[in-house]
DNA sequence: ATGCCACCTGGAGCGCACTCCAGGTCAAGC
DNA sequence: GCTTGACCTGGAGTGCGCTCCAGGTGGCAT
């Protein structure tokens, strides 16, 4: 209910370790964070919110640097929105190619898993029926 | 038509590097290749067609350590394709989950640009309005 | 007063997957 | 015989994204 997050709520929520989150303010992914006067950070709605967006765009592996021009862009105000979306557009452009290469590189696992399959059930049947000749024998 | 493969050729056909390739023989993805009286890699076909599944499982992110375990189970013989089969497997699983989460984030980036696209809308709709006005001064 | 805890800083270190380099060898072509 | 080009080796270097550390501070509880 209190209008400001501590570090380790935010690196909690996040899933992000202080020093992660340290570093990503140093890499100018978060513009300076207010303090306390005891020197604690003290993370707003707005870094909040901002840290949403990117622990999204990493997630989709976005570098740092590319993420950092992201960043520069939100500084610079309403002006930079349609360079911001351009940016945006070409990651989910990426993004997309390359969902679709690692759901055709699963298909080719699957194949070779099923493969693997066909093999072992076949050396099953070879033992089924080398224990049938020994009873029989 | 040969019997085999040059470095060059094996490395164009995957896009890797020479560097790359003898990386991987080095990290025991490929067993030592076969040479050439002068010194020189001769890749077999059976070498071709396990650097074509490495490059599958690298391509998804499987780490080389992973790899190496894999080519260790294929160099062990046919015994171990139901641990290749599990490795393949929980492979194929940690993939299918990736793949869900960007699927989500991109909606997630989707959503965004979407509200910066609207943010641009209404404001040429302003300045349309603002136009107007000045046009009927 | 004493601890303790959450946090601070600057800077070093790490793991991963390459990537580059210097110096050398062999085979073929001029 | 000399050059050229493809390839060899061992080992060092690179880029990225953290991650860890030593030493320190401020505020609260006992």
């Amino acid at each position: 209910m209190s209008d400001y997050y501590t570090p380790s709520q935010v690196s909690e929520r996040f899933g992000i370790s202080l020093d992660t989150l340290r570093y990503y303010e140093r890499e100018g992914l978060l513009s300076p964070v207010e303090r306390a006067p005891s020197g604690h950070r003290r993370y707003r709605r707005g870094d909040v919110e901002l840290l949403d967006l990117i622990r999204c765009l990493r997630d989709t592996d976005m570098p740092i640097a590319t993420l950092r021009s992201f960043a520069e862009l939100v500084r610079a105000g309403d002006p930079t929105i349609p360079d911001r979306v351009e940016l945006l557009q070409r990651h989910d452009d990426q993004l997309t190619a390359r969902i679709a290469t690692l759901i055709e590189r699963r298909a080719a696992i699957k194949h070779k898993i099923d493969y693997y399959r066909g093999v072992i059930g076949a050396a099953e049947e070879d033992e089924r029926a080398a224990s049938e000749t020994v009873a029989r024998a």
